[in-house]
DNA sequence: GCCCGTCTATACCGATCGGTATACTCACGC
DNA sequence: GCGTGAGTATACCGATCGGTATAGACGGGC
């Protein structure tokens, strides 16, 4: 692997693991078997390399989120497609998500807060897209799409953050009791 | 106010805005107008002042969640008066919960990671141990109420974080509306 | 043979990090 | 008036922070 991959591969394994601003670039670049001029020559400061390292892993997400979430008058079928790109992208990527889910929540005036938020922003976007589609079907739904659109965000990303630390399994049941329990509640 | 409470509302501050690793000991002194020895005097050490910052503060849900959470028969009322819990404690301390939602999702070997977890585990125990109770009059819950517990908790978060960056309103609206989409999903 | 751009290493910068040694002030019990 | 202990300030510690000046290695085009 050449040096540019090996230093945006190690610093996704150390900042996911122990966070961005508790890992410094001198440790990056041991760990990826570099020097510091090295890393600046291809992304120019430390938070160059956080961005560089987003917009090329988040690709994998947003692609095929775009291609699950077109509506077609199926809304069981679409959720259900949705949560499993998501639950495949997390499987593949854990590190990535890891890192991604919690440099969501860091603080609003934080370097890591700002390079996530525009990827999560068009996340909530696609989904706010699919549900308002949604409702040319489905009536009562009318005027909460966006509500729909953060809640099921927020439940897909509790799944993923227990699958995270052990307490869950993102396989295809999971996938179908996710989307029915937003459809339909904790009755049945 | 005394020295030792003015550290501990000026490190919540800077904290729930920057982050933990972005704040440092000589800011935090300097904005609450005392040196770095006067910090050291009351709280040993960065993670001492942590750990007793969140031990004072988390006090203020941990208790009133215990007492909305005992469950005697009426679930959408329960679940309710928790939600309202939840949204009146985030309104009150809106900087420490914005802190506490941070960390939780913090690297797990981080710092802020370790501090928050035993309290977020006993609030994940307390709704646990009251979708267990309910089971008694709903069987068909009987055997998810893990998996209640951790998306209802990921609900209140959801809402909580939407509230915190402007896109939501925290009021008895929403809290049963909340809950009625919890307990029948999306279509009603 | 020679230049030129890409890439990498040695060695260094000032600033800030968490933490502390020492001493002083001051209220209080005796 | 004499400890005594809590609380606070001055001044400092070694380590690490993000970042860089300088120069050398190396390959491809001419």
């Amino acid at each position: 692997m050449d040096n540019r991959s090996e230093i945006l591969t190690r610093a996704l394994a150390l900042w996911s693991e122990r966070g961005y601003d508790a890992v410094g670039v001198q440790e990056i670049v041991e760990s990826a078997g570099v020097t510091k001029p090295t890393l600046y020559h291809y992304f120019g400061s430390k938070r160059g390399l956080l961005d560089a390292l987003i917009a090329e892993r988040s690709a994998g997400l947003r692609e095929p989120l775009e291609a699950a979430a077109d509506y077609r008058g199926d809304l069981t079928g679409t959720l259900e497609r949705v949560v499993g790109v998501y639950f495949d992208f997390a499987r593949r990527e854990s590190a990535y998500y890891r890192m991604q889910l919690g440099f969501w929540f860091a603080p609003p005036q934080s370097d890591e807060h700002a390079a996530v938020m525009a990827g999560n922003l068009g996340q909530y976007t696609t989904l706010e897209r699919l549900f308002e589609a949604a409702t040319a079907d489905h009536g009562n739904m009318r005027g909460r799409h966006k509500a729909y659109a953060a809640t099921f965000l927020g439940m897909v990303n509790t799944y993923v953050g227990l699958w995270l630390n052990g307490y869950a399994n993102l396989d295809d049941g999971l996938v179908r009791g996710a989307v029915h329990q937003f459809q339909h509640g904790i009755y049945s």
